[in-house]
DNA sequence: GCGGCACTGGACATTTCTGTCTAGACAGGG
DNA sequence: CCCTGTCTAGACAGAAATGTCCAGTGCCGC
């Protein structure tokens, strides 16, 4: 998967570098970021970040103070922008659970709002390290509370309300992990009976016609 | 967490060792395996796993061509072993789907069937090999068929034997993932809900009985 | 033009790793 | 006792990585 963005010196939208600046301190944690996404965070190596860039290691020690300082960096950064949107969502006005449950499949499908690829390397990470074990635990328990408070919103009990948030979100993260690429046809084809399975409700044809015109037009490369 | 298993040379039950062998291939098997499942795979390296065993790296060069063939020799005996319980406890006999759904849970609870760790090791391992991922592709695709086929036994329609299959393997797999580490009878507490959800049907208080018994059975250190 | 500052390349030192090679240790068989 | 084969320690070579340091570059302000 490749997910570069441009560098500063490549985007017509940024100011001109000035003097001998040939990369910001975004370029590097950007790479970093590519990098840990595509190769683990073993991988994030100012070497190679380097090579990336094509420029020598020195002004990565200007910016940063050294190696474990960018990958804070990283992890803050995941922290602020991965779990937001999916909270959003579960947390957004609907008139049934089917359409909450398919307001939260909006995150499912559109990196813009959940970069799933992020989410796992830090999950990955997550399992190396005991600090970034515990800032994805607090995002998780964010995340849980959101979705548990949904269905709880549409009347289920607390019991229920807990079980169905944790079938749903853990299936999510199991389905990610898989990383099967599916076709978005194929995907879209088991909806309503995803929706009939997590939320025990059939749900309503225009509800299911919404997220899937929703989910094609991402698949499509288009924003929303 | 700690999984070492003896050495050769500790244990009792083995034959002593003859000549000058310090370590057999199988310990430096067994502590690959430790350190793949705890550290992940680019820890498994020779010169550490030798400092674990007390030797130097030379008998690990008699016993592999390379590091690449020890990684092989674990990755082949995860296929082996990891996936085949699972199978089996899929298609044993049950008077019920949720009866069927606990046989299953079986494995989720019992690492000697089926063992978490060494499975999102290898997880984590195939987000970096190709190789490593098409092996881990060829056992879930066994794992989600068995699944499948447990539930159309039961009497689901095809579309949604596959949808409940996929919702019930993947959330163990994002559960499992997620390394909660729940006291057992925390986890127990909503079993009776997640049977409901899984199956869309509610479960017998024997079937319960069974399954929750087993699992203390095995929190507490029995095997089976 | 000069000095200062923010970057930059690249040399240096150190550490860690893999694989190769050689001599040594030990048991078994003749 | 000697030979053979299976292990074993440890030296060696080469590669890759991090952080430190110093001289060079280019812009800005005086």
């Amino acid at each position: 998967m490749v997910r570069a963005r441009p560098l500063h010196r490549d985007d017509p939208s940024k100011e001109p570098l000035i003097g001998n600046v040939k990369v910001t301190r975004e370029d590097w944690l950007n790479v970093a970021l590519d990098a840990l996404v595509s190769d683990g965070v073993e991988q994030v190596k100012v070497l190679a970040l380097g090579d990336r860039l094509g420029v020598s290691r020195s002004s990565f020690y200007w910016y940063f103070t050294s190696r474990q300082d960018l990958l804070d960096a990283l992890l803050d950064h995941w922290e602020k922008t991965n779990t937001a949107a999916l909270v959003d969502l579960a947390g957004a006005e609907a008139a049934t659970i089917t359409a909450a449950v398919c307001n939260v499949f909006r995150a499912v499908v559109n990196p813009a709002l959940f970069d799933i690829a992020f989410d796992f390397a830090v999950r990955d990470w997550a399992r190396r390290s005991g600090a970034v074990r515990r800032v994805l635990d607090r995002s998780e328990a964010l995340r849980l509370d959101a979705l548990t408070a949904m269905f709880a919103r549409h009347g289920y009990d607390p019991l229920e309300a807990l079980t169905r948030a944790r079938v749903l979100y853990y299936m999510q993260i199991g389905y990610n992990d898989a990383d099967l690429r599916e076709p978005v046809e194929d995907r879209l084809r088991l909806v309503p009976m995803y929706l009939y399975v997590f939320t025990g409700r059939h749900a309503q044809p225009a509800e299911i016609a919404d997220f899937t015109t929703y989910a094609r037009r991402i698949d499509q490369g288009e924003t929303s």
